[in-house]
DNA sequence: GGATATTTTGCACAAATACGCAAATTAATC
DNA sequence: GATTAATTTGCGTATTTGTGCAAAATATCC
């Protein structure tokens, strides 16, 4: 086969040994972004044998990481597709939610992201609360439709089949005409070193929109998450007000936040 | 880098296989929305033979996921509530619903309204269907996820918390702004002499925006509400052009709507 | 009861995998 | 830094798995 060929050439000069743990990173990103990956596929872009794949799968499922498969691996969420009934953590996310939902006060105007642990908080929300509610999220819409004193609005434009929310310019463009007192954040990854990251670059545009439009930023996370990194930067933790996790706030996990003076729940 | 041109051309063609497990998640997640599939229906969607699907279902339900049949599968909990009748009887909605989603073609552009009948209808869109489908309905974005070549437009605006989308002047603005091919309307009140009518004034606003954004307007009801009428006027009888119900189109309950001049499935 | 559609069965073939072993690489020890 | 030990990798081979095809068997529908 010629493209054989062309690629031994190519990276003939700069074939840089890659470790194995490098590999082991590699593949769980891709997991992350694709959810599934081909032993085939991987063997290509790592420039080894597909058995040396196959070793890493097999490892990499082990540990739990991933799933693996005749022909590949497909990510963990996979094991659970059934109408989204098996919320990854969810007694986790309940007790954030439980935290966030009191920070809402009567006559605010918040703003919130999609993501199960937001939606969680939203059905925290006591029924009689009034407010205004922006959110990108028909799930939180829909979850708020028996709430009589507070006002949804649902911001429209190109709907994520990834993310569940509305992305793109027209979001982007009609968070910078409101403003809000709280904004609700969930996020996939959490450090003390890199702040909020998040792997979907249309949601990343839309929260970094939304903290703009926002006069306070509470972040929602499960401890799990802490010290967790995904490849592209949401904000910097100096731009949190608030995080919540399931943890107590005095717990040592946190510590690291507490010194960056974010109020902690 | 061009050389990664190079690489993504090269195996382009690869991308479209499926493996099983992703097959068997497909599966399930149809049948969890229509409760029943055909083994024709899923070959042709996941693009395997007959026999591999078969195979697939026998899988399924040796773990219990699903019923098997002749000619498909059934939901697990159809195993009960069956006199062992019609088996594939449909009911008023989803026989509407049926014929409603045969109209789209790849290509179009989509404007829809709310509704349970809607949303049937979305239900029965093929999977690898092409199309923008714009939207007022937050249930109908989320049931069209995994409808991978369908651009999903979310139409923002205030949330109604009866008809569950959204209205008032933003939603009517953006529907100033777009032109679709088709306009999906359901009605709470359809008669030979008042033409379409509904009781929420605020919901009469945004569909009279719809039908202005669309070359043709198809009206979905059941029978039962034929010769109903609500309070407030939505359009003319001339307005319709393509009038979907349950029953024959030679019905005689529909003769007066043939005598308008519109088109009747 | 006959026509049509669906399933079963056996089989062929390709693709993916496990296993053993040798070569290559990395780590550890002096 | 050289030498040894341990780990990692690639390849050949045997095995298993996944898929499609075709004929025979069975079910379903008038």
């Amino acid at each position: 086969m010629q493209l054989f060929a062309i690629l031994e050439l190519y990276f003939a000069g700069k074939r840089s040994m890659m470790l194995k743990k490098e590999r082991h990173n590699f593949i769980i990103k891709r997991i992350n972004l694709h959810n599934k990956v081909l032993s085939s596929d991987l063997a290509e872009q790592l420039k080894v044998s597909e058995d040396t794949v196959r070793r890493d799968l097999n490892e990499l499922a082990d540990l739990g990481k991933l799933l693996k498969v005749h022909g590949g691996a497909l990510s963990r969420s996979y094991h659970f597709p059934f109408n989204g009934v098996d919320i990854y953590a969810l007694d986790a996310k309940k007790e954030v939610a439980r935290k966030a939902a009191k920070l809402i006060k009567d006559g605010m105007n918040i703003l919130t992201a999609g993501g199960t642990t937001v939606i969680e908080m939203v059905k925290n929300i006591p029924v009689n609360t009034k407010a205004v509610i922006f959110t990108i999220s028909p799930l939180i819409a829909l979850e708020l439709a028996d709430h009589p004193n507070i006002h949804v609005i649902l911001i429209g434009g190109q709907f994520s089949k990834n993310s569940h929310v509305t992305v793109g310019s027209q979001v982007t463009n009609y968070l910078s005409e409101i403003r809000a007192d709280l904004c609700f954040l969930g996020t996939n990854g959490l450090s003390a070193e890199s702040g909020v990251t998040d792997s979907d670059l249309e949601v990343v545009q839309v929260k970094k929109a939304m903290i703009r439009a926002a006069n306070k930023l509470v972040v929602l996370t499960i401890s799990e998450k802490l010290n967790s990194e995904q490849r592209m930067k949401v904000c910097a933790n100096n731009q949190i007000n608030t995080l919540i996790t399931e943890l107590n706030p005095e717990s040592k996990e946190l510590t690291a936040y507490h010194e960056l003076g974010i109020n902690i729940l």
